[in-house]
DNA sequence: CCTTGACCTAAACCCCACTTTAAGTGGCAG
DNA sequence: CTGCCACTTAAAGTGGGGTTTAGGTCAAGG
């Protein structure tokens, strides 16, 4: 399969899969006069990155994420520790936005004659 | 006022309220002998960027904000549209973060002999 | 007179995850 | 032989919101 098909079956730009291999987040691909040819492994590479991300996790984090999982292959719980920190932080911009959240509500309601007075009234911090 | 105690009293770096002026989220500052004099309007405008940024609102949406009540400076309800429109993507924001509240779960709980068993469990699409 | 400290400017740099661009190559159809 | 298409590369650009740096100015204090 070389790249294009992988984009289509994949649904990602060659761009995109170029750029994982460049940084690292898939293997260097065979070449075939010049050209990456993909196996089945390189897919399921692809498509764990897309797992990873879906799941919020950064590029720098799922290059962490692999080299545990090269050190240790039979582990299924690779993901625990880090899947564990990801959800803190996940559910830590939850709160924020759903801070956002009451903030636009208080707005929306606004009855303020100036915007002055509703800023004084809204105000977050100092 | 200048911008050292600016900056202490609304606890933000000089080099961001410089930035403001510079992009145009604040008026441009009458200078003394080269250097800027704040008053209270200056303050009030800054801590207006402030209470905007923690509603969500990126640079270029508080200008537009600003520009509205430039037109129309009695208007109350200035806000309204405004914060509608940013309330649907903080909670478009919201729920992308839940689903990967969700995918962390069910990554934390896995029990597959491999990651690639895991991968085709959790894929969530293409 | 000279230093110190707070300020000034323009411009470059940061992070992140890509995307876009420019210039080139390989192979196949007509 | 000539197009053309799908691919290749390195490098620059994008967006967002600043931060940092280099080099300069000004007024007051010792």
């Amino acid at each position: 399969m070389q790249i294009g098909e992988v984009a289509k079956t994949l649904d990602m730009p060659a761009s995109t899969i170029r750029y994982y291999e460049k940084v690292g987040l898939i293997e260097h691909q065979q070449r075939v006069s010049g050209r990456r040819l993909f196996d089945e492994r390189a897919l399921f590479a692809l498509r764990f990155v897309r797992l990873a991300q879906a799941a919020g996790f950064t590029i720098g984090e799922i290059k962490s994420l692999l080299q545990s999982h090269a050190q240790d292959p039979s582990a299924a719980g690779i993901w625990k520790p880090f899947a564990e920190t990801k959800q803190a932080e996940v559910r830590q911009q939850i709160d924020t936005l759903q801070q956002m959240d009451r903030v636009l509500t208080e707005l929306i309601g606004c009855r303020c004659s100036s915007i002055e007075t509703c800023v004084q009234m809204a105000t977050p911090a100092a």
